[in-house]
RNA sequence: CGAAGCAGGAGGAACAGUCGCGCUUUAAGUGCAGAUUUAAAGUGAGGAAAGUCCGAGCUCCACAGAAUCAGGGCGCCCGGUAAUUCCGGGGCGGAGUGAUCCGACGGAAAGUGCCGCAGAAACUAUACCGCCCGCUAACAGCGGGUAAGGGUGAAAUUGUGGUGUAAGAGACCACGGCCACCGGCAGAGAUGUUGGUGGUGGGUAAACCCCGCCCGGAGCAAGGCCAAAUAGGGGAAGAGGGGUUGAUUCGCCCCGUUAGAUUCCCGGGUGGGCUGCACAGAGCAAUCGCGUAACCGGUUGCCAAGAUAAAUGACUGUUGGUUUCCUUGCGAAGCUUACAGAACUCGGCUUAUCUCCUGCUUCGUUUU
RNA sequence: CGGGGUGUGGCGCAGUCAGGCAGCGCGCUUGCUUUGGGAGCAAGAUGUCGGAGGUUCAAAUCCUCUCACCCCGA
């Protein structure tokens, strides 16, 4: 790994409401087995995690959103083309796993670049 | 050796490396600029950051404006502290064999209320069984006396002994208990102890209340500045309205009276940035001194997260810790853990919780 | 982050200030009535009063802690 690639910085995470409040209206869907993704395609690549009190404490809140967030950063290269995307992690009481979740977002990362 | 009590302490795996994120500083690039990109260095969650239960700082309400009422809080003593309902020490009461622990710990003899059921009777009156006396037609009934015993109840009229009597009773006596007042001694005080005089009236104040002391309200989404947007939008009421404390009064302040304050209804716009705010402080660490201690004082060193759809994450190796398995060994496999995530800042309290360590004390058993 | 409120049968609520058998409406069950259903009538069941401690003889009620849910804010 080159030094540089893998980045992801602050600026590219999604922020308005009313740009996520769009993207889930109108984007298409695919389902994980830890997460579903809601994509569009966009000039730039733009990122959303959206945990809720549903997921549970704070401190289970802060640790999806890392985990989702590492590993983004880890496959975000292997996108053909630049999408904006939000991912809704499923509800469950276990203990988030680093590894299946990015073993995960990979497989959807494929299946996105095999749709158009 | 076993059981138990108390007082603390350590860690929140360590080291090395790779990638990544926030903030600060510096340098370089781009740009008129606001900014933005890159690099380097520094730095980056807790003992509870939590609950928001107290106490403050800070900000605004005119400078906590004044009075009365209402409302709230606290309640043994002394000390500590910026302050407290917190902390330390002591007193008293209670639990425990004990170390030790627990206590909203002023007043029920100022007044009011309440005390269901049961019971004769629940606080000022009375008697179911019983006991005693009298009368009668006598294993019973009626009248009277009594409250020692039984019974009811959470609670029953101050305890023990005696005198007394038909039987009994603070009816009387002695010694106690408790209360009030006046002293003596010890103590800084709560209080302890002791003497006298008078009294003897159940509980409940986390029921109203009384006594003493204290409390102005709102909160960093406080508050200040800038930018942007609509629009000096439409309709109705309208001469007073609003703020200052929960209420009233006084005082004060602000806006307004046809160029329309304010209120209601309808419709619409922005929901961005800077500051507050990242702090030289009731600051942290080490050490010395005073004090039983909380704490206080001196010296030296340090400057220590600052996000805002909200940074603090992932991986590799070694070591350590720990769990399981068996072929018991420099074994293998797994885990790296509980509670939990800063949001203006402190001091406390409370609640949640993993692993380990130290010291002191008590009780029991055995041996000497 | 800050401020405030509510938890009582299956559902909606009263009772909490002022402590003393825990109630009301709808619903539910059974029976009667009807050819059948509905309506009606009669009877009945249903509660850790969100949880844990404390005060009290006695707590849904008073006090403390705690959990869940809801509302408000420039």
């Amino acid at each position: 790994m080159l030094a540089g690639r893998n980045r992801l910085p602050r600026n590219l995470s999604l922020k308005s409401r009313l740009e996520i409040s769009r993207l889930l209206r109108h984007g298409q869907r695919i389902s994980g087995n830890y997460f579903t993704l809601v994509w569009q395609p966009a000039d730039r690549f733009g990122y959303a995690i959206l945990v809720s009190r549903r997921h549970g404490s704070a401190v289970r809140r802060n640790r999806l959103r890392r985990l989702f967030r590492e590993a983004i950063r880890l496959y975000r290269n292997q996108l053909e083309k630049p999408r904006e995307m939000a991912l809704l992690p499923k509800w469950n009481d276990e203990k988030p796993d680093f590894d299946l979740i990015r073993n995960d977002v990979a497989r959807v990362f494929e299946k996105l670049n095999d749709e158009l």
